[in-house]
DNA sequence: AAAAGGATGAAGCCCCGG
DNA sequence: CCGGGGCTTCATCCTTTT
């Protein structure tokens, strides 16, 4: 069935863990060994599925969708044929930055207004600077923004309202610091504010600038409100650098340290643009993240409804990306996780639409969502059509129809045979107390009836079933039963994310196929080699040593990312976790930032390379 | 040494009745 | 409006067994 590599030039990397958590920390990242395959079936499967309906219109709605104007991408597609989409897109983004005159004048004013600045002002430096020359807007731009605030001090007072939820549970988080690698002795840092200095220097920050921010944020203050700290910082001293009219490359080729100013650069305005944005929105009402009901984000397959929507300029690709995450996280995280990537609304989907087992998660991405088709052929969405032997043993007092979530661990022998007892003393139906006992273990296990008063939990390949995954798919690497419900448990439902990922496909034609693993495990690579998977493999150990020069590098060779994909851990979001629910900034979930990190250098290099369009 | 088992709530949502 | 009950949740720590 998946036999071609044509479909997507897509790449997908993960920046999970460090590479010395062990067991837990292996669950997290083997959730993105079984991602890849995923996205596999949905290349194969695209490919059989897209003769339907005319390329050309669905296309044009694609190019549409990222802001081109229909008669201009009409136009390209009839003058370079519909197969190159990325030559298209070349095209378009030439076009729309040379025909600027007249019409797409407003379009770089929006351009740069979308970035934060007040309109007046763009409209008064674009007329200076003369429309060709977006960089030199963008340095005057700065410069102007740089004189009228302070941004550090307005960054302090802004912090302390946004997080004032946050401070409580931080505070005596000191817990153990064996995450972090092996650049530092293991040595547990002294106190909170050591990690996060320590965890701000793993993102690539100076000490200095870290420092700085911890001493001006406070003690309580969180990573995220350091980061921004240091990235307002920042800006305000890009922006000084200019003053003396110094003219600033693009992407320098001589020190790392110029060129790592660069993209910092590029950052800060996105991250000034957030910030905007959040003390816009902050009268206006608090702005909960609400859970949809049902939970089927922008569409699922079974409700035909079609929704669209308009992305925030800045989080307009390339490259795509497509973050997840548990969609029952403490309070505060999603705004949080929205706001650091662009404002965009997550999608928050229960996987129980898709097949039959509950998974309610949200993603954040910037995938267009009109068109989206569903993989073929559908997985069965009950439990009885996915295990029918089960339908002999079910009691009529089960009602269940779909699983629960599907876990890390399952449930020990010894429950199924309490169980077994309980029902025994009972020759029909049994007294409504024992009912409901049963029924709560079997939803809080997802056990299934296979035999007379006998429940049992899933076996790992019905996992795999129910997830989306070949069968003896976490076989490959040889690992123990446990670590296998592990990997399960830390994975993407495939037809979920298959839907979401199915409008890549006409996006272009075969090239090669990239992942990054963070973590170089022995298993990983087994796994890797038995089951024969396609593409490139690049293996980083440790996420932190995934920086600028790494990633300009990697795109070199690679001629770019479309496609980045993740999910940092949740083990400090979920409710099964009963020791360390910290939220974002735990310390495993805070890898939530470097993806953030990656994703702004991704998109910085790239958009560098591509002459200052977009 | 490695794998499996057992015990361990709380947060946050929805819903309903008062 | 409000409070209580029902429901779900990519888990962790420690002990026991293999």
């Amino acid at each position: 069935m998946v036999g071609n590599i044509s479909g997507v030039d897509a790449d997908n990397f993960d920046w999970d863990t460090e590479d010395d958590l062990e067991i837990d920390n292996y669950a997290v990242s083997s959730h993105s060994d079984l991602s890849i395959p995923c996205r596999e079936a949905v290349l194969g499967l695209e490919e059989a599925s897209s003769s339907g309906e005319s390329p050309s219109s669905k296309l044009i709605d694609q190019f549409v969708g990222m802001g081109f104007s229909r008669e201009m991408v009409t136009k390209v597609i009839e003058e370079k044929g519909e197969e190159n989409s990325n030559l298209i897109l070349e095209t378009l983004l030439e076009y729309s930055a040379s025909t600027l005159p007249s019409s797409s004048n407003s379009k770089m004013i929006n351009h740069f207004v979308g970035m934060g600045f007040p309109e007046e002002i763009v409209v008064k430096v674009v007329q200076e600077n003369g429309e060709g020359n977006t960089e030199s807007i963008l340095e005057t731009l700065l410069t102007y923004s740089a004189l009228e605030t302070t941004a550090p001090i307005q960054q302090n007072a802004d912090s302390d309202n946004f997080s004032s939820d946050y401070q409580g549970s931080f505070l005596d988080d000191f817990s153990d610091f064996d995450s972090f690698s092996d650049t530092e002795e293991v040595m547990s840092p002294a106190s909170d504010e050591e990690r996060k200095l320590l965890h701000l220097t793993k993102m690539g920050y100076s000490e200095a600038e870290a420092s700085v921010a911890m001493e001006r944020c406070g003690p309580d203050s969180t990573i995220a409100e350091l980061t921004d700290f240091i990235c307002a910082a920042q800006m305000a001293k890009a922006a000084d650098a200019l003053f003396p009219l110094e003219e600033k490359k693009p992407c320098g080729n001589d020190s790392n340290h110029k060129k790592r100013r660069n993209w910092d650069y590029d950052l800060l305005i996105r991250k000034r643009k957030k910030k905007m944005k959040l003390e816009k929105r902050f009268d206006e009402d608090d702005e909960a993240v609400h859970l949809p009901n049902p939970m089927i984000g922008f569409g699922v397959p079974t409700e035909s409804e079609q929704s669209t929507r308009v992305l925030p300029e800045a989080a307009v690709g390339p490259p795509y990306f497509y973050y997840e995450n548990v969609a029952l996280a403490p309070k505060g995280v999603w705004t949080t996780i929205s706001r650091f990537l662009y404002d965009v609304e997550p999608e928050f989907v229960d996987s129980k639409f898709f097949c039959a087992s509950a998974r309610k998660r949200g993603y954040v991405h910037n995938l267009p969502i009109e068109n989206r088709y569903p993989l073929l052929p559908f997985p069965p969405r009950t439990i009885h059509e996915a295990f029918p032997l089960t339908r002999k043993w079910w009691p009529s007092w089960d009602m269940r129809t779909k699983l629960n979530c599907l876990q890390t661990c399952i449930s020990s022998a010894r429950l199924t045979d309490k169980i077994r007892k309980a029902l025994e003393d009972y020759d029909g139906v049994p007294p409504l107390g024992v009912q409901k006992y049963v029924l709560e273990q079997c939803r809080k296990w997802n056990l299934v009836w296979v035999g007379r008063n006998k429940v049992a939990p899933l076996e790992p390949d019905e996992v795999e079933m129910l997830l989306g995954f070949p069968k003896n798919h976490t076989r490959g690497g040889g690992i123990s039963r446990t670590d296998r419900y592990k990997s399960l448990g830390n994975s993407f439902q495939v037809d979920t994310v298959a839907y979401h990922f199915s409008v890549l496909k006409d996006k272009s034609p075969a090239v090669s196929i990239c992942y990054l693993f963070s973590q170089g495990s022995e298993v990983r690579r087994s796994w890797w080699e038995q089951t024969n998977q396609r593409g490139t493999l690049v293996e980083i150990p440790d996420v932190q040593d995934l920086n600028g020069d790494r990633l300009e590098q990697l795109i070199k060779t690679y001629g770019g990312f479309d496609l980045v994909v993740g999910g940092s851990p949740c083990n400090n979001l979920t409710g099964s976790n009963r020791y360390h629910r910290d939220g974002l900034e735990g310390k495993d979930s805070a890898l939530f930032f470097d993806y953030c990190r990656i994703l702004d250098l991704v998109k910085c290099i790239m958009n560098g390379t591509r002459s200052m369009t977009v």
